[in-house]
DNA sequence: AACTATTCATAAGT
DNA sequence: TACTTATGAATAGTT
């Protein structure tokens, strides 16, 4: 690249060839984390020296992780047919990762056991943790409803006022002209539901 | 690099963070052809991107057998590495592990929005997701406490037949020995209480 | 998607 | 092995 063009084959002369295997393979790796962190990317990387030293990158720390993740979907790919109805593909992915992040709390808040042979109070300390996530989801909700309740009642204000404004003008209107039709308009334009389906 | 330094951050911007994503892994991954072909070296790369789904290149065209090799040595290294603060360690990586679960499940199930910006409905499905983890995880427990129950209840049997000819052999010993005294032995050793606290 | 001004990576030299 | 530097490659921002 520098100082002339290079030649993609491998470099005959063993001192260029190991120089240039440590400056490149340093070279990627720096990028790979570039990659990583601008684009929010999972990354790993395996390098094999040709005497077989292994150089590694896992971005999240955890190969182990990444090369499960690998196999699930590169077992998929070669298993089925490569493009399936989009949505069911879709469905899939749902529940692998589902299981995926299941089976790495599970692993993770307990060491290496599995689901099936966990004892009650391990179950019991799991079970608390998902019920502390569905809290928060459920404050977020709450949350945001309340947002949303008093965005509609300054909603209803603005429309009660508008109401207001307009029936004050067809009364004026009728007392100009004939003072013969008065027309109702609803004094509350639409119903704030607290029963609505938010809640289920 | 071009057009002015870049930060070594993410891309907040989707559109700018989607489009360096596909440049740079399209440079990833030509340079870890190069470094293989030219110093002779066996790669593996895999890049997950922020919706979950996996590029790769494998310079032998085996991803499975690098993997392998990688395991090999990965376990040899960290047989002997990982003896540091046991507990320390596993709390760290279980808050790194939840955050990275739960931003990964909102992402994935929800693209890119964060937890902050999500409507209700959102909001809900993800609501919906934990709760069926949360049933999951039920499940088992009430599994796990049946089988417990049985096997508690096989206990009291073996027991209770134990006792039974204990009982026997001691009113055998008395009607030999002198008719006097007569030694009650419990019916059931002991309660199986279904209001423990498994139920907690 | 194509372009180009810039920065970056690195081959060869020291 | 490490540093330097000329040069080719990669790419950020723009169109």
């Amino acid at each position: 690249m520098a100082r002339g063009k290079v030649q993609m084959r491998r470099i005959e002369n063993p001192a260029h060839r190991q120089v240039t295997f440590c400056k490149r393979r340093m070279g990627l790796l720096k990028k790979a984390k570039e990659l990583s962190v601008l684009c929010d990317a999972d990354i790993g990387v395996i390098v094999v020296s040709p005497h077989g030293k292994i150089y590694d990158l896992a971005t999240n720390g955890n190969m182990q992780g990444l090369i499960e993740r690998y196999r699930r979907t590169y077992s998929e790919i070669h298993g089925k047919s490569r493009e399936q109805n989009k949505t069911q593909a879709i469905q899939q992915e749902v529940s692998a990762l589902t299981r995926e992040i299941f089976q790495k709390g599970l692993r993770y808040i307990h060491g290496e056991k599995d689901i099936n042979h966990m004892n009650l109070g391990e179950l019991q300390a799991l079970e608390n943790n998902l019920e502390m996530w569905v809290h928060n989801i459920r404050s977020q909700k709450m949350q945001t409803m309340s947002t949303e309740i008093e965005m509609l009642r300054n909603k209803e204000g603005i429309l009660q006022a508008t109401n207001d404004i307009l029936q004050e003008r067809i009364n004026e209107q009728n007392g100009i002209l004939n003072f013969s039709s008065t027309v109702m308009i609803p004094q509350a334009p639409f119903q704030l539901n607290m029963e609505s389906n938010y809640y289920l």
